[in-house]
DNA sequence: TTGTAGGCGTTATCAT
DNA sequence: ATGATAACGCCTACAA
C-alpha cells in the first residue's frame, strides 16, 4: 500500500494537479462540482499531503526539539508531559534529545535539530554549559528558542524560571520561624543560575534573620541525586555536627537520600534534624516521612515555554516582530512531616 | 542567516550542482582537486544538506515514533531513555507522543506519525485497546512496526515482552515459600495482555501449591495508580479479612498506596502483612519499608525494541525479507523488607 | 571528469 | 474555472 499523491488524484478525475490542490484547499476559483469530485475521491483515498514536499516548499516542519538533561527524572518528564500535549494541540509533533548533563553532547543536539530544520527550539541547559556560542547560532538561523528551567541570562531569547532566589529564601524562612536554628544545606553546582540562586536565596534568608553564615554547614553536591544526599548526610553525621537541627537540599532527590540515611541510623525526623527538599517530586509524598519541599509547578513551566515558542514562530511567519519575554512562574512551599 | 545549499556552493565555484553533489559525497569520479575545493568551501560554509529535500527524494525520514501510554512513569520514561540513546546513535531522531491510554487518541496519533513519513512506529498500546485495523494499517503501508511491554498477540510483527505469567508465577511462589498463605491480589483491567498474565501466574502459583484460589482476595485496580492501591488496600482491612498475610499487586505505585494505608494505621509490614510489587520503580527502593518488587529491565526493553525496528528498516531498505521476532526479557524478583 | 536533465510532491503565480 | 509552469533542494542516470 503506498500512500495517494496529487497526481494520481488528478489522473483518475482527468483534471490537472493544480486544480486538485487547490479544490482541497478549498480555493474559491474552483467550481463547486469539481470540488466535490476531488474531495470525495481524495477521502475515500485517505489522502493526506506528502509532509516532506510541504516540508520543502514552505521550510517549515511543524516540528520542534527538545533538549533535556534527562528524561527519568520527576520534574522534567512532567514539562515534557506538558510540551508533548501544548504541541499537539497545535498541530506540532515534538522530537526529544537528552544531554545526558554533557555540554559537548548538548552542542551537537543543537546542530543536529538545526539541520533538521525543527521551527523552533526549547532548551533545559546542562549544567556544564558554559559557552553559549551554539545557541546564539539558532538565535542568528532565526529559529525560535525559548529557555526552561536551566537558562542562561544573557541569552537574547524568551525564557521561563522561577524565582529560585525568592523560593530558597521561603524555605529558609520557614524554617527558621519554625525554630530550626543550625540549617545545614546541600548545594548544587555553582553552574546553572537556579542551583547559584537558590543558595544565594538560602544565605540571605539567614542573613535577614541575624544567622550567620557558616560555610562548614554546606555540602556539595553536583549531581544532586539519591547518593549524593545519604552520602553527604552520612559525612554531616560522622563529622559530628551534633548541633544541626535542619537539612535542606537542592533537590527531593537528595533529600530523600538523606532522610534514608537518617532513617537508618535512627535519628528522628523532624524532631533531631528536618529535612526540606526542593521541586515537590511524587516521590515526597509517599516516603517516610513525607518530605516538605518546593511545588515547582512543572506541568505550567512547560505549558508557558510551548506558548512562548509558538508564539514566536507565529510572529516570524506573519514576518512580525517579536518581543522576547522571561515567564516566572509560581512555586509554593508544601509543608509535610519532615519539618 | 540562512541555510547554504549547493546550489550556492556551485555558483561560488562556478562549476555544476551534480559535481558538488558528488564531491561531497565522495564519488570516485570526480577530481581530487575539484573535491577538495568543494569540500572546503561546504566546511566554511558549515552546509549540511536539507534534509526535508533529501526526504522527499528518499522518502526518509530518519525519525522513528513512539506511543507511550504516559510520560511520567519510571517504567516507560526508562524505556524511552534507551530508545532515545540507542536511535541517535543510529542517526534517527525520536518523535514522542502520549497515548494517555486513550484509545481513539492512539489511533489519531498513528495516522499522525504515518503522514508525518516517519521511518518506524514503536508503541506500547493503550489499555482500553480492542480494535487493531489502524495498527495493521501501519504494517499494510509497509512501515516497521514494533509493539513492546502492553502487545497484541494477533498482530503480525515484532514484540518485546517479559514473561508476565512467569513473573507473577515467581512473586506468589515466593511468597507461599516464605509462610504467607492468604495472598491478596491487587489486578489491573483484564485487557492488557500483560495484565491478564500476571493474574493467571497469580492463580498458576496458588494451584502448583494446593491453595485454593479466593477470588474475594482479588481487588481491581483499572489505573494502577497510588489511590486505587490505598483505597484497595482500605477496602481490604475494613472488610476484615484478617487472615490476608500478604497483597501482591499489578504494580509498584498501587503497592506504594498499600504501604501508605498500612502505614498510617500501623498495621505491621510484612509482620502482619506483607507486600510485593510489580516493576521495581526507584521509588521502591526508599519508602519505608522498602518494598520487594519485579525488575523489569526497562532499560533492556528499549534497547532491543528499537534494534529489532532498526533491523527491519534495514531490511526494507535492502529489499531483503524480514523475519519479525518476539524478544523476552528477563525479569528478576527484587526482594527487600516488605515481604 | 564534468554537466544536463528529470523527478520526488506540493504549492503559487500566471496564463488561458 | 482550469491548467501549465516553475520552484523548493537534493540526487542520480545519462550524456558530453
Amino acid at each position: 500500500m503506498k500512500k495517494t499523491t496529487l497526481k494520481e488524484i488528478a489522473e483518475t478525475l482527468g483534471i490537472s494537479i493544480s486544480t486538485v490542490s487547490k479544490a482541497l484547499k478549498n480555493y474559491p476559483d474552483v467550481s463547486a462540482k469539481t470540488k466535490k469530485r476531488v474531495i470525495d475521491l481524495a477521502e475515500s483515498l485517505q489522502f493526506t499531503p506528502n509532509t516532506f514536499a510541504q516540508s520543502l516548499r514552505s521550510n517549515e516542519s511543524k516540528t520542534i526539539g527538545v533538549i533535556i538533561p534527562s528524561m527519568v527524572h520527576y520534574y522534567f518528564s512532567s514539562i515534557l508531559d506538558a510540551i508533548i500535549k501544548e504541541s499537539e494541540k497545535n498541530g506540532y509533533m515534538v522530537i526529544i534529545l537528552q544531554s545526558n548533563e554533557d555540554h559537548e553532547l548538548e552542542k551537537k543536539q543543537i546542530n543536529l535539530l538545526l539541520n533538521k530544520g525543527v521551527d523552533g527550539i526549547l532548551i533545559s541547559l546542562a549544567n556544564g554549559t558554559k559557552d553559549f556560542q551554539y545557541l546564539q547560532k539558532v538565535i542568528d538561523y532565526g529559529i525560535p528558542l525559548v529557555l526552561f528551567d536551566k537558562i542562561n541570562k544573557l541569552l537574547k531569547c524568551s525564557k521561563v524560571i522561577i524565582n529560585d532566589i525568592k523560593a530558597s529564601y521561603d524555605v529558609v524562612t520557614y524554617l527558621i520561624n519554625k525554630g530550626y536554628k543550625r540549617i545545614a544545606y546541600f548545594r548544587g553546582d555553582l553552574n546553572p543560575q537556579n542551583s547559584i540562586d537558590r543558595f544565594l536565596g538560602y544565605k540571605k534568608a539567614l542573613e535577614d534573620n541575624g544567622i550567620k553564615y557558616d560555610s562548614s554547614l554546606v555540602y556539595l553536591s553536583p549531581i544532586a541525586n539519591f547518593d549524593e544526599g545519604y552520602a553527604n548526610a552520612k559525612k554531616l553525621i560522622e563529622e559530628d555536627k551534633i548541633d544541626v537541627d535542619a537539612i535542606y537540599t537542592i533537590t527531593d532527590l537528595t533529600a530523600i537520600g538523606v532522610i534514608n540515611y537518617l532513617n537508618e541510623k535512627n535519628i528522628k525526623i523532624p524532631d533531631e534534624i528536618a529535612v526540606f527538599g526542593f521541586s515537590n517530586w511524587f516521590m515526597s509524598s509517599v516516603i517516610t516521612p513525607t518530605l516538605s519541599s518546593v511545588e515547582q509547578n512543572a506541568y505550567r513551566t512547560g505549558e508557558k515555554s510551548v506558548e512562548l515558542l509558538f508564539k514566536e514562530i507565529d510572529s516570524k511567519q506573519k514576518g512580525e516582530p517579536f518581543k522576547h519575554e522571561t515567564i516566572t512562574i509560581d512555586t509554593e512551599l508544601v509543608i509535610r512531616n519532615s519539618t
